[in-house]
RNA sequence: CGGAGUAUAGCGCAGCCCGGUAGCGCACCUGCUUCGGGAGCAGGGGGUCGCAGGUUCGAAUCCUGCUACUCCGACCA
């Protein structure tokens, strides 16, 4: 892409609503731009990475053996009466109505849409496990919206619903979706611990959070430093085998949020200098409730001897959009955004330090070209502004590398390539730029 | 939902007390000079001053009502 033909409107003074850091950045980087409050229009650049992260959440389901499906935004309100969530739910819920004067709702979230779709084709215990996930659009009618996107009205999430027989299953599918967490997180470069966690509405007994440490967020949480070195799953993980022992040794180190934090078993079980109390942002939640759907809106399954029983639920989140800006907490510096690799907008960016200079202007072409023909996703600054404009753009918008080329490294046949992430810079020939960062 | 504020050009702000027909910085456009860490000079474009009423010869400014947004707290993927 070359910036000449993007779309990137950089600020360079903080917008003044912007109170945290996430949010500032992502104003200042043409990211986003508030529409309403807690409602936000994603522009091309904060559009790059949402796909991205969408894209990730996406495999590492679709490797646990989650299938996707795409439920729609509105639904009907009777469909909530049927499990009696439509009263309970309250003021966050967005009612409307249509032309015939049908009660709808902007769903916050979708297990009683899922049930009913279940429930309509799943007859026999032979077509489970299921687990059926989608990744839309959500609606929740906060009091105070803030932090921009880490806390908007309107959100991306990945919701998965899983459906068994028993209990024993269920937890087998609460234990695949535990798994592809802890995998999804790392793979965007994220330290997500999971907290044992109050299940809060959505009803049942067994229920994690995703907590992304960060000061400036919004839960307290306390742990054992241990649990920061404890090792991800690889990409050989079998998820259909047993992942109980995965499991155990992620939840037999203490780690909680301030809502279920017990003081005394902190002090008893974590030495003091392991002894970790931050803040932290919540990027995801899994929870196993059990027949709390299935025997309000009837999704029953015939077991193998004949019986009808209710089948066990799981549902299982991940805020897709809220991770952009927890993305954005845990890797930036003073001059900008830091991306992890894996979720920047593009991979590199070509500076041009000396635009309309043919000696610049013409390695720029050659590079652009190579990397693109090598399938890198690189942005290419063609811009006439000034060398000085350029670095603070680049490193505000936080591509991984940055390929420098200037009259002074071109003279010696030399590029010079800056990782954003360290501000290491290394001088090398054009070849070998390519070969760094293609393959 | 309690409390406190704000609304003037794309962004950040001044002007309002004391009414007289809107200004500054950044951004944008043109030209020249610059050119490896957010350049300089000169010229230029852009605002029914959140909306609706009222007072007045005259309202960004005073009065009334409304709306939107922000911050602190209580609450949430």
């Amino acid at each position: 892409m070359r910036l000449s033909r993007f779309f990137l409107p950089i600020l360079k003074e903080n917008p003044k609503e912007a109170e945290i850091v996430s949010h500032r950045l992502m104003l200042r980087a043409g990211m986003v731009r508030q529409e309403a409050a807690g409602i936000y229009a994603w522009l091309p650049l904060g559009f790059r990475v949402l796909k991205k992260i969408e894209q990730i959440v996406r495999e590492e389901q679709d490797r646990a053996g989650a299938l996707e499906l795409l439920m729609p935004t509105l639904q009907l309100a009777d469909l909530w009466r049927e499990s009696g969530r439509y009263d309970a739910y309250g003021p966050e819920m967005l009612r409307i109505s249509d032309r015939h004067k049908r009660e709808l709702l902007y769903g916050p979230t979708n297990e009683e849409m899922i049930t009913e779709i279940f429930r309509a084709y799943v007859k026999s215990y032979r077509s489970l496990p299921l687990n059926l996930y989608h990744i839309q659009w959500k609606f929740r009618d906060e009091q105070r919206p803030r932090f921009g996107v880490m806390r908007g009205r309107e959100f991306l999430m990945k919701d998965a619903y899983s459906f068994d027989i028993d209990e024993a299953a269920a937890r087998r599918a609460y234990n695949r979706m535990f798994v592809a967490y802890l995998r999804t997180f790392a793979r965007m470069g994220l330290k997500a611990i999971p907290m044992r966690a109050e299940t809060g509405p959505i009803g049942g007994d067994l229920s994690h959070e995703f907590i992304v440490l960060a000061e400036t967020g919004e839960s307290g949480v306390f742990c054992n430093s241990d649990v920061l070195d404890l090792p991800v799953p690889s990409d050989d993980v079998d998820c259909q085998g047993d992942l109980s022992g995965i499991i155990s040794q992620w939840t037999s180190v203490y780690a909680a949020t301030e809502d279920v934090h017990d003081a005394a078993r902190y002090e008893r079980e974590v030495p003091a200098d392991k002894r970790v109390s931050t803040r932290g942002i919540e990027v995801g939640q899994i929870f196993y409730f059990g027949t709390k759907y299935s025997d309000a809106m009837k999704a029953l399954v015939t077991g193998p001897d004949g019986a009808d029983v209710p089948i066990h639920g799981g549902s299982y989140g991940v805020g897709v959009s809220r991770l952009v800006g927890a993305i954005i907490e845990a890797c930036h510096d003073e001059a900008g955004i830091k991306w992890p690799e894996a979720v920047a907008p593009f991979t590199a960016v070509i500076l041009n330090l000396k635009q309309g200079s043919e000696d610049t202007d013409a390695a720029c072409e050659k590079l652009y070209r190579e990397l693109q023909a090598r399938g890198v996703d690189v942005l290419y600054d063609d811009t006439d502004q000034r060398a000085g404009a350029k670095f603070a753009a680049a490193d505000l918008i936080g591509i991984p590398w940055q390929i420098l080329v200037g009259p002074k490294g071109l003279a010696e046949g030399r590029l010079e390539i800056k990782r954003r992430s360290d501000g290491s810079r290394e001088n090398l020939s054009p070849a070998e730029v390519v070969a760094k960062i293609a393959g």
